[in-house]
DNA sequence: TACGGCCTTGCAAACGTTTGCGCCAGAGCG
DNA sequence: CGCTCTGGCGCAAACGTTTGCAAGGCCGTA
């Protein structure tokens, strides 16, 4: 079922054929036969090639999201809002995994440079990927970042702003009356993770307050990670910090499964503030404090900021932030009296 | 840069350049020649044209997965199973979302079959939507279903034993002593659910235990459903049911939430099996018994079974399940005394 | 009537790759 | 020496769509 099928039967050319049914060009043809046309094509079943189509024009509508790992929860608010945002474009969305694999990081890109995608929107790229994402732009793909940026490299980016999650969490914790804090950190390759750290801790210094450091991990974001990191704060000599900032909610529930293991009790004996915001936790003893974020308007965001690529190519649009919120639940209060 | 480009700097005919980068038909290419071009092809950055090869070819190399809600948690392992196993055989998977919208899905269906996919593998099919599975089938592209099958159309599928998963739902909690037990399903219209359903009520009657019927609802997999469903089963007149099957985790939180809101605790008062066995939940109050189930596996035997489609067109092979389990924990004892 | 301009349509050349076919040279054989 | 066979390569025609160009018809005006 091709052009030249319904040419036929419509006793015109294939190209008469093509012209009707593109929306733009179809101005050229003659309203009765346009209409006589479309009809005729409708009955037929006929359905373009974008494939032939794509080889023509260069363009295929089609934008490739490659996210890292499709099993985090935060993902598929944000992947929603990408796809609502770029299907008013008339953009197709198609989406892949890498598991933050380099190797598979490598074949996706290929193969998505080779199919041709008009756009690129990459979820979780790391400094280690920047050899990549040059490459991508090389090969003349507008690429536009979301949740990660990555620094040195100067690229359209749609991302949380951490460091105010950072500075919600500290003066929260500051606010009930908290002077020794820490945080337990996800991996600093992330921008969201280091940007986070920063702006605790410098709120926290800025306040005359005290953090206790712990190294950061390469894991991230399971209770596992959680329980480990606290037993290791728990396990330093001098004075215990009663005002934790996870960086991750599934830290934290690993980190207060842990402290509890010592006898600490929650919010008795430390507070801790979460970040995600994760749903349906209600049921989790205590509920957690937390900072949330808005995916799907970071997704509709960043959609937003490739469509303004696409149309005005050369004008790389300014970075944007959405702003995350502090969520007060029963997991924080103020620190216990000795202290 | 195109093979005319790679053919004029290696002095050859672009069909040499094209036979010598092809895997298959490089045999017919001289050794030495063929490593020439193939060196000269790197160092050039050539990439072949997918766009291009797809439409000679009629093959893309690309299987679309469509699913209803990338938000499911259990959705992730089962699309990086079919990720993984598709790898394998050079195929690239690219995953869309249509939300359960009709309208969406029709027009994902449309872009695929016009973007000339390979195959199509859909998570989440519906019997409603059984019209467009056979457009589908009618525009020649494999279709597998994985997760949900739909009655009355014979398509390849892989699912998991959900009518076990009923069974041994059942099972264990007669085994426990109950005698009146009630399901919190999710809607009929997924496979899923309706075996569930369908095994747990066989293995009730057939152990002469008399099951409380509460009316399913459209919704599905939260909390606020899982309390709503909940209350109305203790609202009910007559002996309330002391051992309750729910079709999902969440809901199974939110009913625990609602019998609690009633004075009646768990699992003293009455006894909770969920579905699915969520992960990072172990936090929660009590520990819920769950039936687990092989995602992942899941994916990749559904991958399994289309390359069999692939390779061998004509035949369909049976449709596979893959079997759950049930993990106890402690939201399930014996019945109260009383009863 | 002649001419210029518009409207509609057809023609054909692309886009980059694949592949059947045929050509040529060299080898093997009678 | 002539024949066939084969390995290696080039030629050109596809795949289905798009689009610049031009042809033809029609209208209005001089």
């Amino acid at each position: 079922m091709t052009l030249a099928d319904v040419a036929r039967a419509a006793g015109v050319h294939s190209s008469t054929v093509s012209r009707a049914l593109d929306p733009v060009s179809c101005a050229q043809v003659n309203l009765e036969t346009r209409q006589r046309v479309q009809a005729l094509a409708k009955r037929m079943g006929y359905q373009k090639d974008m494939v032939a189509s794509g080889l023509k024009r260069g363009r295929t509508h089609t934008v490739a999201v490659v996210a890292g790992d499709l099993g985090n929860p935060n993902l598929a608010p944000v992947l929603r809002g990408i796809a609502s945002g770029l299907e008013l474009a008339g953009l197709m969305t198609l989406i892949s995994e890498t598991q933050f694999d380099s190797e598979r990081l490598e074949r996706i890109l290929n193969h998505l440079v080779s199919r041709r995608v008009d756009a690129i929107i990459m979820t979780a790229a790391r400094p280690r990927d920047a050899p990549r994402l040059r490459w991508i732009r090389r090969q003349g793909i507008p690429l536009v970042l979301a949740i990660q940026t990555v620094p040195g490299i100067r690229l359209p980016a749609c991302t949380n702003d951490d460091h105010l999650g950072g500075v919600l969490a500290a003066r929260h914790l500051l606010s009930l009356g908290h002077r020794r804090l820490a945080q337990l950190r996800g991996p600093m390759e992330f921008s969201s993770c280091f940007l986070r750290a920063q702006g605790f801790s410098k709120t926290v210094a800025a306040a005359g307050a005290e953090e206790v450091v712990v190294k950061s991990t390469a894991l991230w974001g399971t209770p596992e990670l959680g329980a480990s990191l606290m037993r290791e704060l728990l396990d330093q000599k001098g004075v215990r910090p009663t005002g934790i900032f996870a960086h991750h909610d599934l830290t934290a529930f690993g980190a207060l499964t842990a402290a509890e293991e010592r006898g600490l009790t929650c919010p008795l004996d430390l507070s801790i503030v979460g970040y995600h915001n994760l749903p349906h936790h209600d049921r989790i003893a205590p509920p957690l404090t937390s900072i949330g974020q808005p995916r799907e308007e970071l997704g509709r965001t960043a959609a937003e900021i490739l469509i303004a690529v696409l149309t005005r190519p050369g004008r790389t649009p300014a970075p944007r932030l959405v702003r995350p919120s502090l969520v007060v639940r029963e997991s924080t209060g103020p620190p216990p009296r000795a202290y």
